[in-house]
DNA sequence: ATGATTGTGGCAGTCACTGCCAACTCGGCA
DNA sequence: TGCCGAGTTGGCAGTGACTGCCACAATCAT
């Protein structure tokens, strides 16, 4: 049911998930501090101590090696796209996914969620970042909709499907934007949750829609 | 009512508005030919008859320089925004805005609706333009939510504003997608119409909110 | 006309990113 | 145990995007 011991995981496998861990670490400390354009991929191939050339190993664009986090979450699609009722309104079902998706993050206290929080946090003011985000979830999006496509039974082309799940990708976007904000503006009381701030943009957006 | 005349029109604005024109049609017409990734900056410079560093005085890609016609329609934005009324369903009222600015592309025949056509035929293929574009929608989407908010009267920070339209905007991407899916795909008949195209993604989009 | 403003081109430089090759490491197998 | 094939790494050279700086030319205001 999960998606990480499917491969036989030898010393070569784990190898390359610490050094793809130790990268993306390092430049999400570096971007912190100096800023993603006050840094070069050098400056962070020498922090994870690897060279230049194998970053480009594991890492397309310097912004990739930040947004391990993103890819991750959005990893998990693939294994609850499976719950999916065609007979049932498809919207509704994708948020639904998209909960619990999102419920391994919550309030940025678990490893994972502490790194997509830092990662929303830079995004508040790296414009690049942002870009590289939107770069990621566009070359999801079509694997995504082949998905849900495939578990409902229709053609990938299907108007309300193309609809539907960008629509809740904007969603989804909306909230990781308002749930860094309040992070960010937080002085005192808990951590805000992830799922609660989707929630709330979810049923802003039905008010909507009813108008 | 148009946009043109706003500026005294010197000889230096009209020049630049000129050169801007032969480098975007310079690079629309280079990446027709050999795709984005097939020519430099330097050769639609050299087609454009500028100088490179010239070039990036009018764009800061080259990638941008194939976006005039996506930023020309979003330009007319500011001029529609004046048509909210405060005390109506936003959504649909969004949706309305947008079939104006969509009115200037229709079929593709008009100059703006060719270039818009041959852009988006182009981003069928080539997804460092679909990146592109998305950049420039982000860029432009605060813009757009702090204009609405001024005109219905609330802060920049309204979730239900950023809602509808982050989401509006979403329609808007679908549409365009679909609009060149249909054009290229067509054999006879009249050429699909932009606006046409749009109201069927809203449609559509109305169904899935109902369930 | 003339001085201020603005646009242009060239040059040097930084940095992202890639292809290629040589050295090394791990995993299986005789 | 020794050895081969596959996967991993680092260096090097090269291309191309993009920027700062400077000198020069074209426009505009007076």
């Amino acid at each position: 049911m999960t998606t990480e011991q499917d491969a036989p995981t030898g010393l070569r496998e784990r190898r390359r998930r610490q050094t793809e861990e130790e990268i993306s670490e390092a430049a999400l400390d570096l971007f912190e501090r100096r800023g993603v354009a006050g840094c070069t991929v050098d400056d962070i191939a020498e922090a994870a101590q690897v060279s230049p050339r194998t970053f480009f190993r594991y890492f397309a664009t310097k912004e990739r090696a930040a947004l391990v986090a993103h890819r991750d979450v959005e990893d998990t699609f693939q294994r609850v796209v499976t719950g999916l009722r065609p007979d049932e309104p498809l919207l509704p079902q994708i948020e639904t996914l998209w909960v619990e998706m999102l419920e391994q993050l919550r309030d940025g206290q678990s490893p994972a969620g502490r790194q997509m929080l830092r990662l929303r946090l830079l995004m508040r003011t790296e414009p690049s970042l942002r870009l590289a985000a939107l770069h990621l979830d566009e070359e999801r999006r079509d694997e995504f909709i082949a998905l849900v496509a495939g578990v409902v039974g229709t053609t990938p082309d299907d108007l309300d499907i193309r609809v539907t799940v960008e629509t809740a990708g904007t969603l989804v976007g909306v909230a990781l934007d308002r749930w860094a904000d309040a992070v960010e503006r937080r002085t005192t009381g808990p951590t805000p949750d992830l799922v609660a701030t989707y929630r709330d943009t979810c049923a802003a957006f039905r008010r909507l829609c009813r108008g």
